[in-house]
DNA sequence: ACTAACCCTACCGACTAAGTAGTGTTTATA
DNA sequence: TATAAACACTACTTAGTCGGTAGGGTTAGT
């Protein structure tokens, strides 16, 4: 799996509507200040992630969006596979796979490829939103830098 | 991480050139038609893998490539950095990561991408060439479907 | 000398990522 | 009801990468 930026702005939209969680409307110019992503291509992104269902809006003055559902039930998972596509190392589900693996190798390295998918998938489908919210509170107040390199 | 057919190519060009470790030389059109790989194609990756110290050559007729260690001593990881760079899922390496990591989100995701990181590497980095000829001749011997859906 | 093979550089078409630009459409509110 | 603030949508652009091709150059065995 690998994070594009698009993924990458579309996790902290989510995050930043999440911190906002039962807390009113958020205008996408306060989201794209706050998390620096460009705000025409942060329009592109909250109009996808709205069409999934994950976010809903209000138009006109005064509007905003706002999350469509809890914190906790959305896992980083479903919102990386929606931007990135599928989690795997190789492009190699069933009948596409047929391209790559001839009679030769006989497919030798799937079930490394296989192992790493379910490693990944056992990581960003475990944590919620409201986990990273907690994390991301937890890492203000106490000021850690153990983050950084 | 993502496996492009670069590096898919180059994984199974020296997983035939182990298949045939100490038995002499392998000509590229030989791999070619073997892993079903574009030869022209084929020719740069080879080079490439010369280049980083993996395989030696001899020039003119009768000519052809061999692998430069022994299998057991190449792990996957070191061929899959080199032809794919970096096994994380964000290109977010001290400096660059600070362009992606801002005050405000302070870079809550980054354990996330690191956990996936060292699980990742903890696969190809375990696994050698050698492993893999292992398992292509117990699955070959054993006619084996179970890795084919 | 001839030819089989590796060596090297350049090029190319298609695609994608990461935006930008511009114009609609809706709605609160003065 | 005019206005402005905000989302909605479509089109375009620009740079870079991927997956090759093409076409020689060089070396070495016979």
């Amino acid at each position: 799996m690998k994070i594009s930026f698009r993924g990458d702005y579309a996790l902290k939209a989510i995050l930043d509507l999440s911190l906002h969680y039962n807390k009113g409307l958020v205008r996408i110019q306060e989201i794209a200040d706050r998390q620096d992503i460009p705000i025409k291509y942060l329009e592109q992104i909250l109009l996808a992630l709205k069409g999934a269902g994950y976010l809903n809006s209000q138009r006109g003055a005064k509007g905003g969006y706002y999350l469509a559902k809890e914190p906790k039930k959305i896992k980083l998972g479903e919102i990386i596979r929606l931007m990135e596509g599928p989690i795997s190392p190789i492009t190699c589900v069933s009948k596409s796979c047929y391209k790559r693996c001839n009679e030769e190798t006989k497919c030798v390295f799937r079930p490394l490829w296989n192992k790493i998918r379910s490693l990944t998938e056992g990581v960003v489908d475990q944590v919620s939103f409201a986990d990273m919210c907690r994390d991301y509170e937890t890492k203000n107040k106490k000021k850690l830098d153990m983050y950084y390199i």
